[in-house]
Order: structure tokens, then C-alpha cells, then sequence
DNA sequence: TTAATTGACATACGCGATGTATGTGAATAT
DNA sequence: ATATTCACATACATCGCGTATGTCAATTAA
């Protein structure tokens, strides 16, 4: 086999500095960890650190695009399963609720994450969604399925939704009971959009 | 006159750095803000805010205390103002998302409140303001007026798309047209919960 | 009225953590 | 083979929190 080349070894020191940074966000929060710990449980030193991320907001940003941009994907795939349309995005919302069971994801992207990063709808990760949301509902208002309202409004406040039930979620104290409740309000609210009511 | 007397100082020094605590936490963060500066800025001492207050949680603590009750009697005002019932919940949702557009309340309640203090249902000042939604909502309920779903679910759902409501308008380039829209989908997602009498 | 005591706040210190400046050795280029 | 780059380590300066201790005015008691 090859040897290795020194942008390799770099990559990998990059993987080892997220991986040590999601368990140590996760474990300890954002606070409350310490970049020489961290660093050494990956078995390196803050040399490496700030001459790859730049600094300890660097490499919290790298941590929460990765597991955000998971998330994102895994909506997605969710609400291609569902068969697109309106189905889908229902689908894309719930998943996005569900994901919040992680602890990992409660910490790190719900709750450290807006809280030093900044608002969310500004991070990368969370635009390819919105345009991905946006996109849909225009499939949507051309077949005429859902109220003429501005479609990124819409998309907006949709987001705001599954979000806010992410959170909700993510600080319950019993998840899985909040999680039925947070999918049944986020549900009921977006029935607001459609045209025809939903017969109970 | 009578001369002040000791628990009328000390009042004075809580009132003084808890306004204090109000401009540096919404201009800088909690995280960013320094106690000593915070302090001096109140012509006191660090010495002063861990006596009164035992540490820098517990000035954010009622730092947010002092917002969340303001925002709770503010929405209520609105609400009873529009004479309660469903009209009374939307005035809220429009009163949350003007409150929302105060980079204070953005900054400490919403975004660093939850982050530091962890969930707002759990803080002394028990999230009066999300209260006050659920009493309406309650009334709503026993009136048959809105779908069977968990009551604090909805209001927590409602107050979240008032919030993200509020980011967007907060960081548009054309706040007041932003903020039509924004009114619009937040009536337009609201009117999910409303049970549709002509449908069944 | 005066001496004793309380307590609200200031001052001083230790500790830990971040960020930067500098050093080093291995990989790459000439 | 020598020079050079650069990824990372090491060493240092700084800053901010929390605590321990000091101080002086306001209260209390005689």
C-alpha cells in the first residue's frame, strides 16, 4: 500500500479533532470543554487545533455542520420516501423532530449551537434546507394545493416549527412522550397550509 | 425625607446591575459579557454582583426573570385588548413576534436564556408568557373551538413560529414588508388548529 | 450616647482556559 | 543532497471567574 502523503494525515487529524469535539460538545457542552482535554483524548494539542479550525468556534462550527447536514439529509431521504409532495414534507418535519432523541444533537446543534454560532437560519447547513422547503411548496402552490400565501414565509415559519419542536424535545424531560405530542402540534399547525381541511 | 436605609441601598445596587446586566448580555452575550466591565459600568464592584446575585447565572437568571414577566403582562394586555377567544391569541402571536424584534429579548430570552439556563419551562419566572398562550388555548379548547392536540404543545409551536417570525423580520433588508408577510404565515399556520365546521 | 455587631460591598488572590508567538522535524521541491 | 515548506508541538501572555479576606457605614443594645 501507498504511503501516506501529508494532506492525508492532515484529513485525518481534522476527522479526529470533529469526532473528539462531538463527544466532548456533547458530553460536557460547549462551555465547559476544554480544548487541551479535548485535543489530547484525540491525541494531539491545540497547536493542531487552532492551525486547523482557527479556534475554539471553528471547530464547533465543523462539528455542528457536519451532524446538521446529516440531518438535512437524512429529512430528505425521508420525504423522497414519502413520495415528495405534501406527504414528503410532512415526512421531512417529522424525521427532523425525531432526530432531536439524540443527545448528542440536543446539545450540539440545538441548544450550544444557536447560542454561539448565532441565528440558525444563517448557518449553511440550515439553507440548503430551507431552499429544499421552499422548492417543495412551490410544487405545491402550482397544483394549487396549498393557500396563496408567500412561499417563503411559509417555508420559513415551517422550519420554525419542526425547529422549535426539536427543542421542545430536546429539553423534555420524558422525549418520547414529548415527541408524539411535538409531531401532532407541528402536524396540526401545518394543515393551516393546505387548501382542504384534513376530516377527524 | 427620610434617609435611605440599608435593604433600600442594596435594592438599588440589584435594580443597577440588573440593567446593567440587560445592555451587556443583549449588546455582547452572556458568554462574551465580562463581569468586571458589567459591573464597573454600574460604578461597582464584581464584589456587589456575587453578593446579591452568587454568581453569573444568577444575574442572567434575573436578568431573564425581569424580561419573560414583562413580555407575559404585555401579550396578556394585547390579548384581553382584542377581547380574548381566537381573535385574543392571534393579537398575542402579533404582540410575540413585535416583542421578538427587540435584539434584547432575541438575545438573552431566546437564544441565551434556553442555552444557559436550559428549558425556559423550567425557569422561576416558568415562561409566563408561554402561559399565557396555553390559558387562551385552554379556553379554546372547552369551547370546542380547536382540534383535540396537546394544549401546551400548540402554544409552544405557536410561540415558536412567532419567534422565527420575528428572526426573519429582525434581519430583513425591508422590515416592514417582511413583517406583512411574516403576520400572514404565522395566521396562515395558525388557522390549522381551528376546527373547519363546514367540512364535516 | 457610645460601644458592639452585623452586613453590604471592595480588594486581593489562585486557578484554569483561550489565543498567540515561536520552535521543530518530517514531507516535498529543486 | 540541500533547501524549503508546513503541520503540529511547545512556551508564553492574558484574561475572566470564583473565593477568601478586609473595611467601613448602618443598625442594635447598653
Amino acid at each position: 500500500m501507498t504511503a501516506k502523503t501529508r494532506a492525508e494525515k492532515m484529513e485525518e487529524t481534522r476527522v479526529k479533532l470533529i469526532a473528539a469535539g462531538r463527544k466532548a460538545f456533547a458530553h460536557k457542552g460547549y462551555a465547559d470543554a476544554s480544548m487541551d482535554e479535548l485535543t489530547a483524548s484525540a491525541g494531539l494539542t491545540r497547536g493542531a487545533l487552532y492551525h486547523n479550525f482557527g479556534d475554539k468556534l471553528g471547530l464547533l462550527a465543523a462539528v455542528v455542520d457536519e451532524i446538521d447536514s446529516a440531518m438535512a439529509q437524512k429529512a430528505k431521504d425521508a420525504g423522497d420516501a414519502a413520495g415528495g409532495g405534501w406527504n414528503g414534507l410532512m415526512a421531512e418535519g417529522r424525521t427532523y423532530i425525531e432526530l432531536a432523541l439524540d443527545p448528542e444533537i440536543q446539545r450540539i446543534v440545538l441548544r450550544d449551537g444557536p447560542a454561539f454560532l448565532g441565528d440558525p437560519s444563517n448557518w449553511p447547513s440550515q439553507n440548503r434546507c430551507l431552499q429544499a422547503t421552499i422548492a417543495t411548496l412551490g410544487e405545491l402552490a402550482d397544483q394549487g394545493a396549498i393557500k396563496s400565501v408567500d412561499i417563503e414565509a411559509l417555508a420559513r415559519m415551517l422550519n420554525g416549527v419542526a425547529l422549535n419542536a426539536a427543542l421542545w424535545v430536546a429539553t423534555s424531560d420524558d422525549p418520547q412522550a414529548t415527541l408524539h405530542k411535538a409531531i401532532s402540534a407541528f402536524e396540526c399547525l401545518a394543515s393551516g397550509v393546505l387548501v382542504k381541511q384534513e376530516h377527524r
